[in-house]
Parts: structure tokens; sequence; C-alpha cells
DNA sequence: GTCTATAGGCAGATAGAC
DNA sequence: GTCTATCTGCCTATAGAC
């Protein structure tokens, strides 16, 4: 109830932010301290196993709050194309913020996904099931728009491809461009 | 002419495939030196700005190599949707080996992309060149294959976002499976 | 072209006082 | 819960000999 974060919570919060826009190996534990604001010694009581375990619990924190923001902007309209095209524009909006540094906070999962794929079986682990559960997400919303188990699955696979892929480009020429690109393919894409 | 190649070549080389697998800032001068079987003298004398320079030349030198590959395979079918499904297998294909992690020397551009973009502007950029050079290649076939410059911006803007998060998915799970989905989708993709 | 040696910095992590 | 001090190791980069 207390109306400021725990230094726990002002640690990861920072960690978060900073591996997914920054990534896994170009942050360090130092700058995460410098940029939480919170207490210098604390890192390591809360965190016993260090860096590893700050990124496990930041990738399981944007899992669900993407995850939270998936169901919500899903559920705005019925018709599965306007519910896509609607999330869609709703990740879109965060570059067209003047700092979109700021907004890119949870967006980014493929970035920490590569980076530890071939290091860090743990890290790996935990993007692929953060991919999973947001591809389930949009499963979901197509079977109870009356998709066919074999529509819905491959068309699921296909948006979080998209999408994803998207992100990608979006982030590298830092401009909202090819979300809204790919958003006028929905309709096409989503044929029963 | 000579059969060996040069130091300046085998640490590019080695660079390369450090970079796109491991990113750029988990890999060390120290391991490319050592992974090449180059001189260790050498790498400063042939890469005077050292591992800015040695990522720049990495990534052009894999935009060059992956686009002679996308012409190659976009060539072998007239029909569109045969070569873009030929073209996907093709890169699906490298998942299937005993060792992938070698042969995916130069698929990754999205980890590099999203690595540098807030931090690296140089590398950043050469990274959005190189998506550009491929979703060209994507364009020129489309248009050659009697699709509107309308359609054929848009589709190629889409399978560029498209494959590039399938690999991502790919790399994640290590499996070719996502690939292998995307291309059931591509008939559809396809409408004139 | 290649080598050694080394600077100088920062990384992640631990021990022990408070 | 938090702090300071410190260890160990790796990093990029440079200087200067060969």
């Amino acid at each position: 109830m207390s109306n400021k974060k725990s230094s726990r919570e002002k640690i990861l919060e920072a960690a978060t932010e900073l591996f997914h826009l920054k990534g896994y190996h170009a942050t360090g534990l130092s700058q995460i301290i410098q940029e939480s604001g919170a207490p210098k010694g604390s890192l390591y009581y809360h965190f016993p196993n260090g860096k590893e375990q700050l990124a496990v619990e930041a990738i399981n924190l944007s899992a669900t709050r993407i995850a939270a923001e998936i169901k919500q902007n899903l559920a705005v309209y019925e018709d599965p194309v306007k519910a896509f095209q609607y999330h869609i524009e709703s990740i879109s909006s965060i570059f067209h913020s003047i700092e979109p540094i700021s907004n890119l906070k949870n967006v980014p999962m493929g970035l920490l996904a590569m980076e530890t794929a071939f290091v860090n079986e743990n890290l790996r682990q935990a993007c692929e099931e953060t991919f999973e559960l947001w591809g389930n997400l949009y499963f979901e919303k197509l079977r109870s728009s009356g998709y066919s188990e074999e529509r819905a699955f491959l068309i699921s696979k296909t948006l979080s491809a998209l999408i994803e892929g998207a992100i990608t480009l979006c982030i590298t020429k830092k401009s909202s461009e090819h979300l809204i690109h790919i958003n006028k393919m929905i309709p096409l894409l989503l044929t029963k």
C-alpha cells in the first residue's frame, strides 16, 4: 500500500527497461543501480543470483505486462481484423512519441531472445515461453471469432512472426513505418 | 589467387560469424582472433578503428552474401509464390543441420540491428541499409512478376518483417518450425 | 605485417561491517 | 536492508620492438 516502490521493485523496473532497450550484455549492473535510484548495496540482497536472475525476472515481468496489454487491445473490437489492427496501431504509437526510447521498455523481446539463445539456456527458455504466451492470446482471439483450429494456429504463428519482425525493423529505422505497412495486410491475412 | 585466406579475411570471417551469432557486445576481440587463427598482432593493423570497423565490415559482408543468395533463390522459379517458398525453405534448412550454429553466420541481422540501434549510429545505419537492400530484392521479384507498384511495395515490406520475425522465433526455439508455418501463408500473402 | 607488453577501465561478484 | 571495500577477470586499445 505504500506509495513508494520498494528497492526491489525499483531495481527490477530499471533492469527491465535497460535490458529490453540496450540488451543483456550491454547493460551493466552499475547502470541498473544508478538509474533505479535504489541503494547500491541492495542489489545482491534482493537478487542473490545476480544478473541472470534479474534478467529472468525482467523477462517475466514484461511478458505479463504485454500479455495484459494484448488481451486488452484484442478485446476492444469483436471483429478480429479491427482488433488486431488496433493492437498493432497501439504498438506503433510507441514510435510516435518524441522520446520513444523510454516507452520501448518491454517491446523488443527479440533482442534479449537472440542475444541469449546460444549463450544462456535459462534466459532462452524464458523468452521462448514469452513468445508462446503472446501467440496463444492471438490464437484464442481467432478461435473465439470462429476460425478453425488449423487456421487459427497458422494465422497466430504468422502474426507472431510478422509483429516481432516489424518491431525489429521499426527499431532499426527508428520509425513506426513498417508496423503501419503491415497493418494494411491484416484483412488479407485473416482470411478464414 | 592464393589458396590460403589472408589474415584480414580470416579475421573478418570469424568476426562476421561471432557478431551475428552472439551479438556485438558479447563478442570479444580476443575471441575473434582466437577463432580466426590469425596472428594476434594483426587485428589493429588490418582494422585500425577496432571493433566498430570490424562490425561495419561484417554487416556489409553478410549483407552482400545474403543478397546474392536471395537473388539466386528467387530466380529458381518464375512463379513468385514458388520462388518465395523456395527461399524461405532455404533459410529454414539451416536449422535442420546437426550443428546449426555454424551455419547461422549471416542470418540473424536483427540481433545486431537491435543491439546497436540506440547505441551506435554507424552500425544502426549499416543494418538499416541491409534490410533495405534485401527488401528491394523482394520488391523487384514481385514487380517483374506483374504486381502493381503498390502491391509489390506492401507485400515486400510484409515479407521482410515476416521473415525477420520468423528467424527470431526460430532461433529462440532452436527449431525451423516457425519458418515452415509461415511458408504455408505465402500463397495467400501474394494475392495480387 | 606481426609481436609483446601493458595500460586503464569496467565488468560481475563476494565478504563483512553496520 | 544497506554499505563499503575489494577481488578477480576480461575488455578495448595503444606503444614500441622486430
